[in-house]
RNA sequence: GGCGAGGUAGCUCAGUUGGCAGAGCACGCGACUGAAAAUCGCGGUGUCGACAGUUCGAUUCUGUCCCUCGCCA
């Protein structure tokens, strides 16, 4: 029999840590965030990370796990998610929160994901710069044309990836099926919250200015004396205050509230479509309680 | 009031030696397998300030007017 696992996604600001708090507590359920950037230690009110009250009420996993130094995987994450799964299934429901759809998809999906090896990476990257990104693509075209004709030629991210993983494993990348079926490793029951894009708009500016308010630029300039690696480095707003150090500070915001509405619809672009999410609009009256209770009820 | 510089996409601007205009950003959509809050792809008809003149044809030249900014009064 495999394990149940209850779960929220959604696009930042949207209200998620507000309902999962609310969902735990009638569930009796542990929480399990599924955020790129909240597993960082001090990295708090950029984070919108629940504060000590919240997370003392209700147990969190995978929040505040690591210095900022230490650049996490996909496969790292996968790993500790499923022990701390396991670990609350022995006493209770993971409820899965985040917004994170690689790392969602990484956990709770059947996917192997493939090795990677810091030599062969930097080398290709190396390459990236010394023979350009439309060269590589060509290599990938030789090698995988599966993969090539699905990655943009002009994403070298992706490309040196794909080619990574054929080197390593000398296979090709796009061998690597399952992608587009959507199967859970969980009997996962999942609810995706919304909102119409004025109200989230207006909600992502509010939420900017009160980091601001509460000391994000501060606290970026004290995470990055301590050292922060490349993927904290390129969290929303600390970011953008470490790019536009000379900028003045309405310049900075609006760069930060830019940013961050892109990266609302991405989100939203990513779990659209999934089609294990039962969508629910929490800015309408009952949307809230609906989504709880499609979780209650398990789906049903 | 005088002189100067401008008025072109939501914003900042480029441009057309006269042939119904184009970049960046914004915005919308999409992709996404060990960096993912990353990376990349697709989407541009807008009285080219107004009116008149020249012209086969004006956003482009000429004139007048309106507005904005700067300097001088």
């Amino acid at each position: 029999m495999t394990q149940r696992v209850v779960a929220i996604v959604g696009a930042t600001a949207v209200g998620k840590t507000e309902l999962s708090i609310e969902a735990a507590q009638r569930l009796g359920a542990e929480i399990v965030s599924v955020d790129s950037m909240q597993i960082y230690r001090g990295m708090d009110v950029g984070t919108a990370k629940p504060d000590a009250a919240v997370l003392g009420a209700v147990p969190h996993h995978l929040v505040d796990v690591f210095d900022p130094s230490h650049d996490v995987t996909v496969a790292e994450f996968r790993d500790l998610a499923r022990d701390a799964i396991d670990d609350i299934g022995e006493r209770t429901v993971p409820l899965l929160v985040g917004g994170s759809g690689l790392y969602f998809r990484a956990v709770v999906d059947r996917l192997s994901i493939p090795p990677s090896s810091v030599q062969v990476r930097g080398r290709l990257e190396s390459e990236v710069d010394t023979l350009g990104t439309e060269s590589l693509h060509a290599r990938l075209v030789e090698l995988d044309p599966d993969a090539a004709a699905k990655i943009e030629p002009g994403n070298a991210r992706r490309i040196v990836r794909a080619l990574e993983v054929i080197e390593i494993t000398g296979r090709r990348f796009s061998d690597n099926d399952g992608w587009d079926r959507y199967e859970s490793v969980y009997d996962l029951v999942l609810v995706g919250l919304t909102r119409p894009r004025d109200d989230l708009y207006a909600r992502i500016e509010a939420r900017v200015d009160s980091m601001l308010a509460g000391g994000l630029v501060e606290e970026t300039r004290r995470v990055a004396a301590a050292g922060m690696g490349r993927t904290a480095r390129q969290a929303l707003g600390y970011r953008q205050i470490l790019d536009l150090e000379e900028a003045e500070p309405a310049a900075i915001r609006d760069a930060i509230v830019r940013a961050t509405k892109r990266f609302a619809r991405r989100q939203e672009s990513w779990f659209r479509s999934d089609p294990r999410v039962a969508w629910f609009d929490i800015s309408e009256p009952g949307g809230a309680e609906a989504a709880i209770a499609h979780l209650e009820a398990g789906g049903r």
